[in-house]
DNA sequence: TGCAAATATATGTACCTACATTTAATGTAC
DNA sequence: GTACATTAAATGTAGGTACATATATTTGCA
C-alpha cells in the first residue's frame, strides 16, 4: 500500500505536520477526483453537484445565492453562475424574494431531485472508501482533530 | 470553536465517514485557501508554487514534465503551461534532455530559490497551524490513517 | 532499414475560477 | 422624503483547468 510519501515519491518531510498538511491535500485531490470522474457522464461539475446537495439538504426550503456560497466548499466559486448552469438545466429554480427583492430564493426542481437520486448511486460515498479501513471511532476522532485544526 | 458542522451549517451528516469526507475537502479548501492569501502579494498560484517546491526538493537535479505531474498534488493541472509561466520570469530554466530529446529537463534557478526563500517566511507552515491543537503522536496517527484511506 | 506504436511535451478549446465592477434594493441619518 | 452607505446578486475580465489533439522523438519488430 502507497504512504503519502511514496505517492508523491518525496522521502523526506522537513516534519510529521508538513507531512499531514499535504496528505489532507493530496487526500482532498484524490477524492475530488473520484467524484468527477463519476459525475462526468451526467455531464455536471463538482461544484453544481455540491449546490445540489445543499438544496436537497434545505429539503424544500428556499436558500439565497448568499447562504449557498457560505456553505460551499470553495468559497470563492461563483454561486451565482452555477446556479445560471443548473436553472438552465431546470434542476433548479429562481425567483426574487418577496421579503427582500435584492434577494433570490434557489430551490431544488424535482428534476433535480431525480438527477441526484440516480447520482447516489454512482457516487463513491465516503463510507464506502473509507469504512473498511478506519472504524466509526477512528473517523470520529479524526473529525475531531480536523476540526481542532482549522480552529486555531 | 466551530465544528464542520456549524462551518457549513448542517446540523445532520448521514454518517461519521460523510462527515469526515467534507471535513478533509474542507480542511484542504482552508488550506489552500490561506496559501493563496499569502501568495497573491508575489503573483504566484498555488500550482506554480507547488512546483516551485518539487523542484527544491530536487536538490539541482533535473526533474522532466511527466515527473513533475506525478508529484503535483492536481495531476491535471497542466505542468507545461506552469513551467511556461515560471520560466518567462526566470524562475526556473527548462533545457532539452540530452538522453532523450523528448523529455524536458527543469531546473529551478538561483532567483526561483531565493523567491522561495522569501515565501517560506510568509506562507504559513501547516507545524504552526496544527501543532497547537494537535499532538506530533497524535499527527502520525492522522497520517496514517488517511494513507489507509487512499487505499482500499 | 523502415514503419507502426508508444512516449514526452506542447497547444487548441471550452469551461471554470478569482477578483473587480456594476446594478438594484434596502437601511439609516438627517 | 432625500442622500449616502450597505447589501445581494449579476457580470466583465484575465487567467487557470480539463480534455482532446498535434508534434517530435524513440522503441520495437518484421
Amino acid at each position: 500500500m502507497k504512504s503519502i510519501g511514496e505517492e508523491i515519491q518525496q522521502s523526506e518531510f522537513s516534519d510529521v505536520y508538513q507531512k499531514l498538511g499535504i496528505n489532507i491535500l493530496f487526500t482532498a485531490a484524490w477524492f475530488g477526483e473520484l467524484n468527477r470522474i463519476a459525475l462526468k457522464d451526467y455531464d455536471i461539475s463538482l461544484p453544481q453537484y455540491n449546490v445540489l446537495r445543499i438544496l436537497r439538504g434545505q429539503k424544500g426550503q428556499p436558500i439565497s445565492v448568499a447562504g449557498l456560497c457560505e456553505r460551499m466548499i470553495d468559497k470563492s466559486s461563483n454561486a451565482s453562475r452555477i446556479v445560471d448552469k443548473l436553472e438552465t438545466r431546470k434542476l433548479v429554480s429562481r425567483r426574487i424574494c418577496d421579503k427582500d427583492r435584492r434577494q433570490v430564493d434557489v430551490v431544488i426542481t424535482e428534476k433535480g431531485f431525480s438527477l441526484l437520486e440516480e447520482l447516489d448511486e454512482k457516487v463513491p460515498t465516503f463510507k464506502g472508501m473509507m469504512s473498511k479501513q478506519l472504524s466509526s471511532k477512528d473517523a470520529e476522532a479524526l473529525n475531531f482533530a480536523l476540526d481542532q485544526i482549522r480552529n486555531k
